[in-house]
DNA sequence: GCAATGATTATCGTATACAATTATTGTCTA
DNA sequence: TAGACAATAATTGTATACGATAATCATTGC
């Protein structure tokens, strides 16, 4: 009998559990809300976010608050420069490869160890995913559809049923989220899911070779995707933001 | 010109910096002393750390200790539970399994990556964490040879100037201490030091392919080197300690 | 007009106090 | 004596207050 990863009262909700150990309560709380926000690029890399203004949009203390950030900060979200607060983290060029690298190297293993473990259900969940992925992209709200994608990802994680494998890759994606905010090159493509398609073909006909090397080949398209060639755009300063009006 | 991946005051002094992405201060001393003290096997599994012992053994108030508990949680040395305190982490056999997996899927490519950048004065470095090593051995310091052999794996992955995956490894190191002291099977046998010597030959030769296998079979056999079929035999609680008397 | 400088303001870092929860101990009863 | 229950003690969760640091803006001098 295999016993949790972690105590069971760090929760399992929400899909997007497992990079924050923290016990559940209104920390853990803000950390998923702010979280998702990033995730739907409704926050923007660089924006600040001031302890005093996060906790009265949450009703919290400033000590709940800081608790969440530092989780934040560790997933990689977050940076916390000493007396001057927490920001959205602006991941730079380099980090921007090193990522799509990792991602390369360790999500083809786990596509390859979810052909074997996924169950009917899971196939059904993970077809559920794309629908919805598509249904966000016809209602025109990318944020979601981006969002979408990337859980895709961490669902094929937990299929794998690798969980240190597994927390990694939702790392490495939430890192993504930030990185195509920065980077990336087609703002309005249609976010190559004929991949998800191929991968979700693969799993259901229980080929462990093919998922793993889809999988590679499909961020391989994606890191390709980005403009990794000159520094951002717009820095989340109010001055950039408003520089297009 | 490439950027630094965090802040700049995100301390890199110790050699074991960047898994806690913390801005200098007292809590990051927390968090090293601490750090090293488990990887030093001075702290077993188990062990309850209270916030105000804990405080007062450093000098600092309940905040800041509270701060470096859980940053040591986001790393997976500490399991947090609520309104019970923190504790050393005791890894599930799951867990252990996993951890090497991970481990074999990583590090070759960081020896890889490694025996390309290396440069001549990481190479005398390495050597003398080799030298080091032995020492700890030939005084009998069991603990602090054990530490040092993690060391020399972080110390290839810094080399490797991946700074994604090195922090994975860092992470990937500090629970494998962990697991060494519950699951080590020899506990008194030199630790595979010669495989640490071949990798120094294969990254003097820069042969990276060597490199890379070299470090997969050290890995797989530091994996079967553990004893993954039974329950650890102390938990850290009185009882189990008191048991064998 | 522009740059340098100093006071002001806002924000973070830390300590401490109180509330909530849990663990322990002592007592009572079957 | 073993088990259940209640009171007590200890520890964590949270809020708030104070001090320190950095950014801002006005003022002054060139």
């Amino acid at each position: 009998m295999t016993q949790p990863l972690r105590d069971p009262n760090h929760v399992t909700a929400g899909g997007l559990h497992g990079i924050f150990p923290l016990p559940a309560g209104r920390t853990l709380d803000i950390c998923l809300k702010l979280h998702t926000a990033i995730l739907e690029h409704r926050l923007a890399p660089g924006v600040k976010l001031s302890e005093d203004e996060v906790g009265e949009i949450y009703g919290a203390s400033r000590t709940v608050v800081r608790a969440a950030l530092q989780a934040l900060a560790h997933s990689g979200m977050v940076t916390i420069e000493k007396n001057r607060g927490a920001f959205v983290a602006r991941p730079s060029i380099r980090e921007a490869h090193e990522v799509f690298e990792a991602r390369a190297l360790i999500e083809p293993r786990i596509a390859r160890m979810a052909a074997t473990t996924a169950s009917e259900a899971d196939l059904r969940g993970l077809q559920a995913h794309i629908d919805a992925e598509h249904e966000a992209i016809a209602a025109g709200d990318m944020g979601k559809a981006l969002s979408l994608s990337g859980l895709f990802h961490t669902a094929i994680a937990d299929i794998s049923d690798h969980q240190v494998l597994a927390n990694m890759v939702r790392s490495l994606i939430s890192r993504s989220s930030l990185i195509i905010a920065l980077y990336w090159k087609r703002p309005d493509t249609a976010c190559e899911s004929h991949s998800h398609h191929a991968l979700m073909k693969a799993f259901a006909e229980r080929d462990a070779t093919a998922a793993e090397e889809i999988q590679k080949s499909h961020i391989i398209d994606l890191h390709s995707g980005l403009n990794l060639t000159e520094r951002p755009h717009h820095d989340g300063s109010l001055k950039d933001i408003l520089a297009d009006t």
